[in-house]
This record gives structure tokens, C-alpha cells and sequence, in this order.
RNA sequence: GGACGCUUAGCUCAGUUGGUUAGAGCACGUGCUUCACACGCACGGGGUCACAGGUUCGAGUCCUGUAGCGUCCA
């Protein structure tokens, strides 16, 4: 067996598991019969991406969830894969198009620039999928998926032509979410609604005939631009102010000079500005409603990137919507109409991925009634879908109960071309809902009309959502059932667990739910989308039966990582220093459920060294004595002798099980962060600092050595059980230098033990946990403590052979003699001896009795008063709350009696104390 | 305007169903190259648990309100 080193250095160590993982096909997941499997589809990263803080975080994630799967004996099954990010991609090979060749995507034509952006993908794709390999993920490479990839495109417009068919899916003039910059209509959700700061304006509208003493009416507005395009004003029905007005005209006061009509609507919100609200329905959604409520004229003014068009009037063709606004204000000034400008912050929709304020805008787009809206909100209301933190269900629901229909269409190139076409000669402007149904005038089909000549194909694309909503069976090989039987779809399907970031619950994981129910299980004799869904159906057609919201990595100042800040760091970079495993476990560490984490690169440094601290304990057990028969649970413990098992075996034993225990707890509920200062504290303090120091006497007697070597190995070989989930490399690399497996076997082969069958091998070896043993080696830790205490309050710290006197009873002093020679190395003395009197020396109370330090020095009785009257004091302290609360009848009579004898013991101890403490201050004098 | 979350040591965070004297890592102070580990060991200092009420024998924990920060929806 090689020599351990004397650090741990991951970077060898990581390369060649790896390589060796993935040479060995570790991560595939191949089902047999009757075998539980847990399947977990990736969130698929863009296909350009790369790594940061947030993947990390959530990939990490998943794989502890599914190595840990794994050693529990499930096909475990991670599907990574990619997303072709519709907008994002397409415009960065724009960029690089105009950067490169000076030339924009229609100078090539939709085929050569789709060729481009192919190569790209081949060139530069899948980055991000390299670098989960650098973290350790296991993820079942075989599988990789892409939603470009034929059959993901298959099942893509199968998705649409089905829910085509059952009129889900319509054209229709509507108001959309138009982007100026990426020149595409996007999803209510893709809009951001951002506080910004600008101006408003106070208008005066003149009346046509004044009424009632009024010549004008004041109006309010953030976009004089669109003026132009006004073509009524409006006031609540039941605002007495303007009763009078309604019916009436008034002059609008910039572009065409035309009365436009004052109407009543309860859409105006009489309390904001005057009441009065101007209508422009092509460029906003109220006003749009209110248009069609009034049969109101549409005028439209801003052109799709944004400029002013031509009837805006002269002044204003032609500019940009920002420059207009300003020479909008300015006209309107000129001519006496304005009365007053502001500066006003108000909320105003951008464009999540451009940056810019979107413009609403009237059009022609594809939409989609969202199928299965109600049979998603009673999965999770109904606990089918389990969402971990819980809270975000009802954040889920009230998306739900507000549900709009989706705009679907994009227009752009990049992406699943819907796959509708048009008799040549239809004009799709005017096609009406029943021209939809009109075979003469619309096919829709996967592989296009028999006569491809006589037909046009729709130009857009679909949303990306449309696609990736698909993931968790579309990555199963739905709907060809061939390709589902290959990828045993039977049996991963639903998956287990989906971890993502609450940032995308509404654009993918409610979207994916719906998918699920829509298309997944046996069709049904009833048409689907027509019928609810049995208890049994939903069941077996949800995508997944628990959500895992992780929280965002924020920087140490709690913002979120951006480029721009440039506040992230490269997660790669922390590889190299600090290891892949000590960059997931410190990340782990302050990650609780759900939460937001600051990162901290401290705690990453933190993962690194009890890395470290592992491979030493390692290295030490390896250098303690021969390598006995590691190979499986049953040959350790046949090494253990049960009559050897001491107290401090025992409470190692049982912080074991304790910790197993809490494990098995974390990843029910997925506490990771609990689960890694679990075995955090476990490892460094139960075992490092207390059991491995008091061994070595043990191992070093010729008696005992055997039995104490083999405790570690056991321990050992759990821990690193436990532990591979978290830190798959340096979990391999000891497995395998301590001999738990012989070459050619991995980890992962290796079934965990559970807290039950653990605790069964111990019973049939005949070793059963005293759960007592705890507490006397606790008391044992608390006076090896206030040894150490008394030693540096004497300035002796690092001396090996002062003396101890203990005062003690026999029970306490049989205790410590019979510990004898643990103690003395773990406190650093030559004797520890048994006195009756009370010594003129510096002195202790410990829970064993009083201990007196003879360090051969004459005592300072001042010194030792003042320390002594120090102690004094904190106890008495303790006493009087003690005493307070047993004094409270209250108290006594309404507290659980295991409470109320902990209190009495505990006055006994404190009051003990006390009086030893007063003493040992008499007979100083 | 509505919903949710957070506020505990200098910093980053734990703290199960309320129950002894509220913990960890980092940072800080002191001492240590002790036959695994200085990526370490030992000992120590440091907290009115945001604030104000309430429930309770007992509140960091439950309830109400307030403030600050953050997120989502309108």
C-alpha cells in the first residue's frame, strides 16, 4: 500500500478519479428490474454559458443528492444537458457576425446564419458541461441532451402540434411585450419592472366647445412622444368633476390636429393626477383596453426598433422614442400645452436580457392557453409535488391563480421554427380564428404540408420556455416511444427531485408541471385537456416529486454576482485553490435551506483544510500500525474484540450513529448545510481531537493495538461513506490507500449503511452502544479542560511534567485512575495522585473533584485569591438564577419533571462548586 | 398597494417540537515546531439574539406591532 502524503493535494488526485470514473462509465444508470432509481434532470445552463457561483451552488446539489442515491443501491440517474437560449445565442453570434464579417444576420439569410450559429455552438457549446466534470458531477454523460438536438426538436413540435389540435394554441392580434433592441415580442415574465427615474408632464387638452366654464382638461403623462397616437381621453364614470365632459371633444394637442371623443371607464384611476387619463391603445395595455371597451381607433407611432414613424407627425419621424420624448416636450411648450415638468420615478417594463424599457406593442402572435392549470395547483396543494422550502408554493399558486396566456412566438431565427404553414396567397395579417381551422388556408403538421410549393412557412420561432418546459420527459425520449424504451423512461420517469433557483419557478418549473401533466402518462379514451386528471393519473404524469429551491450566491456585501460588478469569482480559480471538494463542501456549509448565501471565500478555505484534516487522520491511522482486513463491514468488525470496548469506543460509537442519524434526517429535508457541520464537528472534534489523542496509548500498547486500529478503520470507513456524497475525491483516493476496496472498484459500489443496519452489525458482533459512556467521557473532556486551564493560568502550558493533586470521592477517583494514562498525555503531566487534604496550591474545581497544580513554584496566596474569588462570583451568579427559578412555585408545579430534576442536579452541582470554591479561598487565609 | 424572507459574537452563519450557563468557522489575544496535520494543537476574550408589547412556570425559538434590508407580484 503507497505512503500517504503529507498534504492533500487535489489536483492529481481529482484528475485521475475522474478519468477513471468516467473510463469505468460510474455514472450511468442503467435500471434493473425492481431496482428504486432517483433521476434528476440538470436546470440545462445556455449552451454558450459557463460556470459561476450559482451553477456551483446547484450542482453541487444535485450531485450529493444523487451520490448519495447511488450508495444507497438506486439507479441513480442525472441528466445533464444544455439550452439553446433562443435571444442570448442568437445575439451573440450577431455581435460576433458584425464584429468579424461587418455584416447582420439578413445580409447571409436565415439558412447560412443558422449554419453560423451551429458552428458555433460546435465550437464553443457545452463549455459549461467541461466544467461540471471539474466539480465532480456525475451526471450520466451518455445522456446529454440538448434541446436543438433532433429528437428534443421532435418532441418540441410534437408538444405544439398536439396542443394546436386540442385549440390551446391561437393566433391573434394582441398586445405584446415587444423588445426594441432584440427585435422579438418576449413573455410577460421576461419583462422587468424597474423603479426609473424620468419626468412627467401636466398637459392641457383644450376642450372643442368649452363646457360648464372649462376650456381644457389637465392631463398627466411620462410619454408626451405618443401623443400623436391619442385618440381619446378618459375619466372614471363616476367622477363628479368631469360628469358634465363626457361625450365632449377635446383638441389633441401635438401630431394631427383632430377632437378626440372623452370617454368614462373604470380603468382611470380617478385619485392619480387630475383623473383625466390619455388614451393611446396601440402603445399601452390599459389604454388599449380601454380602446376596445369604446371601439376606439388605433393609432400607431413608434416603429418595431423603436423610432418615431410617420405619424408621429413631421417633427417627431424618425427619431428615437427618447429623443422624441424630449422634443415632444419641447413642441409642446412652444405651443402653451404644457404646463408643468417634473421629475417622477415610475415602475417601467424592461427587457430582462437587453436591458432596455420595453414597448408595448399591437400584434400578430402565437399564444397559448396554458393547459392543466388546475390539476398543477392541486399537485402541490395536495403534496404530490413537494416544494422544499415549502414557503414557495404559494408563491407558485398565486402565479397560477393570476395565469395569463403565453405568447409563444419569437422573432427570431434561433430556435424550434413553429411549425405552421400558410397557403401561399392567405394573408396573415387578417386571418380570423376560424381561418385557423381551415385546412385550405393553414397546415399545421411535425413534417409540413405533401405539397411544400404551394406553402410559406410561419417565420418565427418558438419561445425557449416552449422547449425546455419539456425537459424532464422530452430528455426521457418522449414522445418515440422506442427512444423512451432505450432510456428507460419506464422507470426514471416521474424523476425525483428537480433543484433549481427560485428565480425560474414561474418560467420553467410551473411551466414544466403543466408540461408534464399535459403530455405524459397513457393517453387517455377522453380528450386530453378536456377532462381532469385522476388522483392516479397525476401521479404518474408529474415531472417530479420534489423541488429544491436553492438560494442565490450573493457576494459579500449581499449583491448578486454580475459580470458587470465583476464581484464573481471564477469558480475554476477556486478549484485550482482550493480543490473541487473544498470548494462544494464550504459551499455547502452556508447554505441552509433555501436561503440566500454571501459568499465567502474563508469558508471555501475552511472546506480546503478539513480536507486536509481528513487525509492527516488518514495518514496518521496508516502510520499507527499494519493494515489490517478492510475490505468489507463484516472483516473490520470481526477485527474489533467486544471485550476491549471502553468507554471512550463507546461514545465514539454512538456520536457514529448520531451522526448518521442527522444525515439520514438532512436528506429528507434537505438540510445540507446541517448535514456538513455534522460531519464537520464529528470528524475534527469527536474523533480528531478527543478519540484519536486518547488512542494512542491504546495503539501503542501491544494488547490493545489491534482492537484500537480497528475502531479507527471502522470509523473511518463510515465516515468516508458519509462523507462522498459531499467530497467524492478525497473519499476515492483514501478508500483506496486505506484498502476499504480493492483496485478496479470504486466507492460508489459500496452500499451505505444505514443507522438500522449499522447498529444491527455492531449487535451481532456483540458490541452494543452504551449510551451512558457519553457522559463519563464527557466529564472526562471537561476535566482534561480545566487541567489544561489551571496549567497556562500558571504559565506552565507547555511543560510535560508538572504534578496533579486530585481531591476526590472514590467513584470519581476509580474514574480517573482507570483513565490514567490518557489523561496524563492529553493534559501534558508526569502524575496525576489522589490527596485528602487540601494543599496549598493552585487549584481547580472539575466535576472529578478538586484538582491542585504542583508546579514546584511557591504559590502567590493574592494570585490565587483573586482568580478563585473570580470563579466564585460566576457561580454564585448562576446560583441565583438557578435558586429563582426553583423558587418559583410556578415552576415547580407546571414544569415536565425531567426539567425540574435537570434544575434541582443542576443547583446541586453549581452549589458543590461554590462551596469547594470557599473552601479552598479559607484555607488560603 | 399585496405576498414572502432576513435581522444572533468584529465578519459569515448554525440554533430541531419553547426547557440547564446561546454554538461553529474565520478574525482577535496568549502559548506551542509535543513522535498525523502550522491547511495544525492548546487555552482565552468577545453576544441587552433588530426594537416594543403579548402568550407561558419558562421565549433566540410562538403571537402582534414597529424599524431596517432583500425578493416576488400588481
Amino acid at each position: 500500500m503507497p505512503e500517504i502524503s503529507k498534504s492533500y493535494e487535489a489536483h492529481d488526485v481529482e484528475k485521475r478519479w475522474y478519468a477513471a470514473w468516467l473510463a469505468a462509465k460510474c455514472f450511468r444508470a442503467d435500471p434493473q428490474p425492481g431496482q428504486e432509481t432517483h433521476t434528476i434532470v440538470i436546470p440545462p445552463p445556455n449552451v454558450t454559458g459557463i460556470l459561476h457561483m450559482g451553477h456551483v451552488l446547484n450542482n453541487t446539489l444535485q450531485d450529493v443528492l444523487t451520490r448519495r442515491a447511488r450508495l444507497e443501491g438506486k439507479a441513480a440517474c442525472w441528466i445533464p444537458g444544455t439550452d439553446h437560449a433562443g435571444i442570448a445565442t442568437q445575439t451573440m453570434v450577431e455581435k460576433h457576425l458584425k464584429k468579424t464579417e461587418g455584416k447582420g444576420r439578413r445580409d447571409l439569410g436565415r439558412e447560412e446564419f443558422l449554419k453560423r450559429v451551429w458552428s458555433w455552438r460546435t465550437e464553443k457549446g457545452d463549455m459549461i458541461l467541461q466544467q461540471l466534470r471539474e466539480l465532480g458531477c456525475s451526471c450520466d454523460w451518455d445522456r446529454t441532451a440538448f434541446t436543438m438536438d433532433p429528437g428534443y426538436s421532435r418532441a418540441v413540435l410534437t408538444s405544439f402540434v398536439k396542443l394546436f389540435e386540442s385549440g390551446r394554441i391561437y393566433r391573434g392580434k394582441r398586445m405584446v411585450n415587444w423588445c426594441p433592441v432584440s427585435l422579438t415580442a418576449l413573455s410577460d415574465e421576461e419583462v422587468e419592472m424597474r423603479p426609473t427615474k424620468g419626468f412627467i408632464y401636466k398637459l392641457r387638452y383644450e376642450l372643442v366647445e368649452p363646457t360648464g366654464g372649462l376650456t381644457h382638461l389637465t392631463v398627466e403623462t411620462t410619454r408626451p412622444e405618443t401623443i400623436p397616437a391619442d385618440v381619446a381621453l378618459a375619466v372614471h364614470p363616476s367622477d363628479e368633476r368631469y360628469q358634465a365632459l363626457i361625450g365632449k371633444k377635446v383638441w389633441r394637442p401635438l401630431g394631427a390636429r383632430e377632437a378626440l371623443p372623452i370617454v368614462a371607464d373604470t380603468a382611470v384611476d380617478p385619485v392619480f393626477a387630475a383623473g383625466v387619463l390619455k388614451v393611446t391603445p396601440a402603445h399601452d395595455k390599459v389604454d388599449f383596453e380601454i380602446g376596445q371597451r369604446h371601439r376606439l381607433p388605433v393609432i400607431e407611432s413608434i416603429n418595431p426598433d423603436g423610432t418615431m414613424n410617420d405619424a408621429a407627425g413631421p417633427e417627431l419621424a424618425g427619431m428615437e422614442r427618447f429623443a422624441a420624448r424630449k422634443k415632444a416636450s419641447a413642441l409642446l411648450q412652444e405651443r402653451g400645452s404644457l404646463l408643468e415638468e417634473k421629475a417622477y420615478e415610475n415602475n417601467v417594463g424592461y427587457s430582462q436580457r437587453a436591458g432596455v424599457p420595453i414597448e408595448p406593442r399591437l400584434m400578430q402572435q402565437w399564444w397559448l392557453r396554458y393547459p392543466r392549470v388546475e390539476e398543477a395547483k392541486q399537485v402541490v396543494r395536495d403534496g404530490l409535488i413537494q416544494f422544499h422550502p415549502e414557503r414557495w408554493s404559494k408563491v407558485y399558486l398565486n402565479w397560477l391563480e393570476n395565469i395569463q396566456d403565453w405568447c409563444i412566438s419569437r422573432q427570431l431565427w434561433w430556435g424550434h421554427r413553429i411549425p405552421v404553414w400558410y397557403r401561399k396567397g392567405v394573408d396573415r395579417e387578417t386571418l380570423t380564428e376560424a381561418d385557423l381551422r381551415d385546412p385550405a388556408k393553414i397546415h399545421v403538421s411535425l413534417d409540413g404540408p405533401p405539397d411544400p410549393e404551394n406553402w410559406v412557412q410561419e417565420d418565427d420561432v418558438l419561445d425557449t420556455w416552449a422547449s425546455s418546459w419539456l425537459w424532464p420527459f422530452a430528455t426521457l425520449g418522449w414522445p418515440d416511444a422506442s427512444a423512451q424504451k432505450a432510456a428507460a423512461y419506464q422507470s426514471l420517469y416521474p424523476t425525483t427531485t428537480l433543484a433549481t433557483g427560485a428565480d425560474i419557478i414561474f418560467f420553467w418549473v410551473a411551466r414544466m408541471i403543466m408540461a408534464g401533466l399535459e403530455f405524459t402518462g397513457k393517453p387517455s379514451s377522453l380528450p386530453p385537456s378536456t377532462s381532469r386528471l385522476t388522483e392516479s393519473e397525476l401521479k404518474a404524469r408529474i415531472p417530479f416529486k420534489h423541488v429544491y429551491f436553492n438560494g442565490i450566491v450573493r457576494d459579500k456585501q449581499g449583491r448578486k454576482m454580475s459580470k458587470t460588478l465583476g464581484n464573481s469569482p471564477d469558480p475554476l480559480d477556486l478549484i485550482a485553490k482550493y480543490g473541487a471538494d473544498g470548494l462544494r463542501f464550504g459551499l455547502l456549509q452556508i447554505a441552509p435551506l433555501g436561503q440566500d448565501v454571501k459568499f465567502d471565500e474563508d469558508r471555501v478555505e475552511a472546506g480546503k483544510n478539513f480536507c486536509n484534516k481528513l487525509w492527516n487522520a488518514s495518514r496518521f491511522r496508516q502510520m499507527s500500525g499494519p493494515a489490517g482486513d478492510n475490505r468489507n463491514l463484516a472483516t473490520i468488525l470481526a477485527r474489533l474484540d467486544p471485550k476491549k470496548i471502553d468507554d471512550d469506543d463507546h461514545a465514539l460509537l454512538a456520536a457514529l450513529v448520531d451522526t448518521m442519524t442527522v444525515l439520514e434526517k438532512s436528506f429528507v429535508g434537505f438540510e445540507f448545510a446541517a448535514a456538513t457541520q455534522k460531519l464537520y464537528a464529528f470528524f475534527w472534534n469527536d474523533f480528531c481531537d478527543w478519540y484519536v489523542e486518547v488512542a494512542k496509548s491504546r495503539v501503542q500498547d501491544p494488547a490493545a493495538q489491534s482492537h484500537a486500529l480497528a475502531m479507527q478503520d471502522l470509523v473511518i470507513r463510515e465516515f468516508l461513506l458519509l462523507f462522498e456524497p459531499f467530497a467524492p475525491f478525497i473519499t476515492e483516493e483514501l478508500w483506496h490507500l486505506l484498502g476499504y476496496g480493492p483496485d478496479g472498484s470504486f466507492l460508489q459500489e459500496t452500499r451505505i449503511d444505514t443507522v438500522a443496519s449499522f447498529t444491527a452489525a455492531l449487535t451481532q458482533r456483540g458490541v452494543k452502544v452504551d449510551a451512558d459512556a457519553t457522559a463519563r467521557v464527557e466529564r472526562l473532556k471537561q476535566f482534561t479542560t480545566l487541567a489544561r486551564q489551571l496549567k497556562a493560568d500558571q504559565v506552565v502550558a507547555q511543560k510535560r511534567d508538572v504534578k496533579f493533586l486530585l481531591l476526590a470521592g472514590d467513584p470519581d477517583w476509580t474514574l480517573t485512575a482507570a483513565n490514567n494514562a490518557k489523561l496524563l498525555r492529553l493534559v501534558g503531566a508526569a502524575s496525576i495522585e489522589r490527596t485528602t487534604g487540601k494543599p496549598a496550591l493552585p487549584a481547580i474545581v472539575t466535576p472529578l473533584g478538586t484538582l491542585f497544580l504542583d508546579t514546584g513554584v511557591k504559590v502567590d496566596p493574592a494570585a490565587e485569591k483573586t482568580r478563585l474569588t473570580k470563579e466564585l462570583e460566576a457561580i454564585s451568579k448562576h446560583i441565583t438564577g438557578t435558586e429563582a427559578r426553583l423558587s418559583n412555585e410556578a415552576f415547580v408545579s407546571k414544569a415536565p419533571p425531567a426539567v425540574l430534576e435537570g434544575a434541582r442536579k443542576q443547583l446541586a452541582d453549581q452549589k458543590a462548586k461554590r462551596d469547594e470554591l470557599q473552601r479552598l479561598l479559607q484555607a488560603l487565609g
